[in-house]
DNA sequence: TTATCATGGATAATTTTTATCCGCAATAAG
DNA sequence: CTTATTGCGGATAAAAATTATCCATGATAA
């Protein structure tokens, strides 16, 4: 049982992108430089936290990524499924059913109990994934961690973080 | 995230094997075509196992496997360390000290709470899976599956499970 | 118009998983 | 003692998944 290396990437990612101000964005590039990552390679998984409506994208220049809701209501639970996929870990073969001695198909339609003492235990897994909001690693991050690094993520953030232009305002406001 | 499919074949072959009697075996190739998997590779699975020292094999002809211990004494998550290995699922490359702005080492000895989290659902996973007893596992077939795949278990363990020969009794008892 | 950026597809490199084979030691049975 | 069966371990191969790169495209800010 592993984890791809995308969800650790994709987690710290999505962690630097909650300390962006307002709609402002950061590049692909930026966090891999940021990590040490491959780009091309980080963008699949961007890419994946895109699509899952996790990150919102803005192409062109100063464009980038941001997150598409407040950082309290991402789960770790929400970037790792969308990472990894939303297929179980456990994969039932229904070799119960594989041997020579196989019966009837209506002999199976009760759900093999091994596969449902797996499940469960998974259910446990992603229920304490769900608990973890992202606005909480970070707060513990700003709380906990060695000063020097919060400094440093927080420069980096603010050097390279892009302000987006202002929609259209008719200027009634 | 995905476990190997060795997992499932190795939790219904200890459930078989809770079903033989006493001190009595049941060979790979047995079990094998039990589930209609491949012999071979199976036997690598078992071997974990052995070596887990969940099973015990003996070897000759009428040698096979038998359980090391109860079945109230074997937990899944036994098994699923057996076959996928005891290292967590998340491995933590540490990436947030690998970027152009790393630090000295000493600003990372407070672990990174993104591991931390992902730890700690990990144990959320394996507690769940502690407390699932392949007693249980058995128990539950017995009580709830199909009545048809309940006897034609049995009949496959009774039919070829291989009594061991007693070991040499000084006749005194 | 130009340069920057995300996207998606194609593709390749690498690693992991799955599977097979063979020689070996143990041992029950003839 | 011989033979046949079984688990063990190593070597190896086949298949699949993961990781990584590249390029053409469309969007868009400057």
């Amino acid at each position: 049982m592993k984890l791809g290396e995308g969800v650790e990437a994709a987690i710290h990612c999505a962690a630097m992108l909650a300390g962006v101000d307002g709609n402002s964005t950061m590049s692909g590039a930026a966090m891999a430089e940021a990590f040490g990552l491959s780009p091309s390679y980080l963008l699949k998984h961007l890419n994946q936290l895109t699509t899952a409506r996790i990150l919102e994208s803005v192409p062109g220049p100063a464009g980038g990524y941001r997150l598409a809701r407040p950082a309290e209501r991402i789960t770790l639970l929400d970037i790792v499924l969308a990472v990894e996929g939303r297929e179980p870990a456990f994969r039932c073969g229904e070799i119960r059913q594989r041997g020579p001695t196989k019966l009837d198909a209506s002999a199976y339609v009760k759900p093999c109990g091994i596969n449902a003492a797996m499940l469960k235990a998974e259910r446990a897994y992603r229920t304490a994934l769900a608990e973890a909001k992202l606005s909480d690693i970070v707060a513990d991050f700003m709380n906990d961690a060695d000063p020097r690094t919060v400094a440093a993520s927080c420069a980096f953030v603010e050097r390279r973080q892009r302000p987006q232009k202002v929609p259209v305002q008719s200027s009634k406001a």
